[in-house]
DNA sequence: CCAAAAGTGTTACCTATACACCCATGA
DNA sequence: TCATGGGTGTATAGGTAACACTTTTGG
């Protein structure tokens, strides 16, 4: 499903030199979960075994050909949905990599887009044999250079979390103002004042209380939010 | 040189299904001139004119296919030189454009690059019969999607310059506080105050001062400054 | 000496941050 | 009633924008 099964016609050298370059979609998908440790909210991402040279039983980010009748986004929105079962609450581009020796046999160019999943559907999403979820920090090395694409995906994520407002697309459909400050430190990797961190929230203005309260706290319970789009136009992401 | 020459083979419609999409470079390139007008440095960028079908006669960006020898950001340097005969001062990916419609003909996706090329060099900048600079606002209708191309890359640029330390590519080697200025008014298309734009920039400490000044002006001489590179890290451009 | 741009200083305002404090709930 | 997180108020610091002011040149 990865870069060694397209064009495995071409991997002798003569041919390499008339062929055009592939074209394979990859796809960097994060969701929060509880670490094993502490229990707290981090982010992870499904990684898939390979079962083919080359790095064959490395860990690579889910990936797959360009199929002819979709766009770039439909391609990764598929090649996610095969590999976790889920369809993601934000998908964006994140970059063309197309370096000479990206791949062993042959050359290919890969166009990587990067997702959001929320946490109480990553919890239910299917795991196998060859099929693993990984926290996203401190990986273990990864087939091709998908180390790299990884953590420039978590630098795009930290920066568009910085100030933006997708961090409710890793939240269901409530929440509470404490579950969006969780997100914020998971990514951000930093505790934030939550009597702030509220005010710049409730001004954003993205988002608007329900009169429903989370019940089953130890504590006072606290109330849900829902989001209700983005009124700050942070990036006019090409309809493509 | 653009899409329409790429898999010239594969224009019927069999063949089309079975073909891989074809992979193509353009770069948006942006270089300050004096407008026709009030002779203000404004935003220019230099097009094409299509000599096939489709979209014949219509303006483009400077485009062509992916060499299998370079890299892709070797590609958009490549014919940037070819069409201009400049070296950039800056060179970035701007995005993957892989709409199934794009081309009528056959199915491209094309990686697109921006650009900075100095004031001074895109004077001399060739024009040809079928090379021109247009003024990057209001621009005519374009060949394929182009129109929105350019749009989004000026709103990465404006996005970038915002904050960021771009600017200094539009520019020569030295140049003064009140040039830069006049850079972030013209791309920003807003007036700013001299005194605190000054210190901002000192601050920022990503230029130091010479010891020469720009002579020949009708008032004060004002100091040139030298760019520095960036301490500031606002964004790690994968290496690819 | 005058006009105009270079460059400096000062002040009001806005917002991020720190932190004291009250509120509401389960145990 | 106590511990704890939910939620509000407030003082302070740092940065931005507005603008008065001084300096230096060419004409």
């Amino acid at each position: 499903m990865t870069e060694s099964r397209l064009y495995a016609s071409a991997a002798n050298v003569s041919e390499r030199l008339v062929q055009p370059p592939a074209l394979a979609i990859s796809t960097v998908i994060f969701a929060l979960r509880p670490s094993a440790t502490s229990g707290r909210p981090t982010l992870w991402l499904p990684l898939v075994r390979r079962i083919r040279e080359p790095f064959k039983d490395l860990w690579a980010l889910p990936g797959g050909p360009l199929t002819q009748a979709e766009s770039l986004q439909d391609a990764a929105a598929r090649n996610l949905a095969e590999t976790t079962g889920l369809a993601p609450n934000y998908l964006e581009q994140l970059y063309a990599f197309g370096g000479l020796h990206r791949s062993p046999s042959q050359r290919v160019v890969s166009i990587v887009y990067w997702a959001l999943v929320e946490a109480t559907q990553a919890e239910l999403a299917r795991e196998s044999e060859n099929v693993r979820w990984c926290r996203a920090d401190g990986l273990q090395t990864l087939a091709f250079d998908h180390n790299e694409i990884v953590d420039y995906a978590l630098w795009r994520l930290r920066n568009k979390m910085a100030y933006g407002s997708i961090a409710y697309h890793l939240l269901g459909e409530t929440f509470t103002l404490a579950q969006v400050r969780e997100v914020y430190e998971a990514v951000l990797d930093r505790t934030i004042d939550p009597a702030n961190f509220r005010r710049q929230l409730k001004q954003a203005a993205s988002i608007e209380p329900t009169d429903q309260y989370l019940q089953g706290g130890k504590h006072r319970p606290p109330r849900l939010y829902r989001y209700t789009g983005r009124t700050d136009h942070d990036a006019p992401e090409p309809t493509d």
